[in-house]
DNA sequence: TGTACATCAGTGAACGCGCGTTCACTGATGTAC
DNA sequence: TGTACATCAGTGAACGCGCGTTCACTGATGTAC
């Protein structure tokens, strides 16, 4: 059959945001071809017409992904600062929402083991969120000091959400959270020179 | 054959080393039994009279892999204290090394997905790793802070290590590692309190 | 001491299954005449 | 306006392959007599 404009664009999507979703959800070597394309409404053979190969999908999908986080991440931190972002990035629903949630704690560690196109993507769009955050640091010091807490607070807020979905027990993983939070918070303002 | 007394121990270490390793640098999900049996140097049919699954074995040889961990950072404490500790896990050398390293951020995302046991297992082990890091924290305030800001160290620290190895420029790899450790000096001394 | 037997770690073929990818085909629609 | 044809998104069978797991078998050694 023959489809009006824009059609094959609108499948596309349907494919990119069903691989968005289940690769943060269940890891991108869990997720078939096969599968994505049942959940897109379609049959597998279809996949090639859409993209040269399940790696570039993998490309694709976890730079949309990324792109949805960057861009609620920075309405956050632009109604109410930093801190704002934090509460966001270290909030129960972020934590039980992987799907929705940023694929650098999904998938940092899977997309490290991918080619280097993969790689580079990925590491472009985590440059992206270090950005983000150093300019809504309060602007104390000189320009290095500043991107290296941006750096160090990325690393914080991924790594404590990590820790906060590896927990079992459900007050251990609040604890989590809080704790995170309470070192972000610290890391954001400059140490010894709380914010005016 | 018939085997010596503590041959089939043996082989049982053998296999369990191979998957710790190799679990660590290529993700659990990449690597099959039929390959580790090779790396073994036995054929996949007998792994099965060392491990009732590939499920028992990831348990087993993600808890080998963090004791190990855990071993190297305590001694390093008891050493150099929590500063050492930190040199150690946001080095270039652990970041260049997975396969030997921190079993958290190598495979803390993908162990979250697996079943209840195997994540019971991981957690535990986690656990004590933030008891590790408590322990060696200065003295300064109450129990509670205390254990917050073990968790918050870990966080970062297992954050940190993800994003250097993420990194695809070698030098905003080192400005990362560096980033790491001067935020986590920070976290383990208390705020606006310096050690004396 | 010499022979017969039991043990059991390891072998390798086979199981059903899902993977990523290819390809000849379908058939409703848009376009050309 | 009516007919013939080209287009091309999507179909579904098939490809070789590796997965986790099972199982009848092997054969060197320890043990029993």
């Amino acid at each position: 059959m023959r489809y009006g404009t824009g059609h094959k664009e609108t499948t596309r999507q349907r494919i990119l945001d069903a691989a968005s979703r289940r690769f943060r959800a269940e890891g991108i070597a869990a997720v078939g071809v096969a599968g994505l394309m049942a959940d897109a409404g379609l049959t597998h053979g279809g996949f090639y017409a859409h993209f040269p190969s399940k790696e570039d999908l993998v490309r694709e999908a976890v730079a949309d992904a990324l792109d949805q986080t960057l861009a609620r991440m920075t309405a956050k931190a632009e109604d109410g600062g930093l801190a704002a972002l934090i509460a966001a990035y270290l909030s129960p629903e972020h934590r039980d929402r992987p799907e929705t949630g940023c694929a650098i704690a999904c998938l940092g560690p899977e997309l490290t083991r991918h080619p280097p196109e993969t790689r580079d993507r990925f590491a472009a769009k985590t440059e992206a969120f270090i950005e983000l955050i150093a300019r809504h640091l309060p602007a104390d010091d000189q320009g290095t000091g500043h991107r290296a807490r941006a750096t160090a607070l990325l690393g914080l807020l991924s790594g404590t959400l990590q820790l906060a979905r590896a927990a079992t027990d459900a007050e251990q993983s609040e604890h989590i959270l809080a704790a995170g939070r309470q070192a972000a918070l610290a890391i954001a303002v400059p140490p010894c020179n709380p914010r005016p």
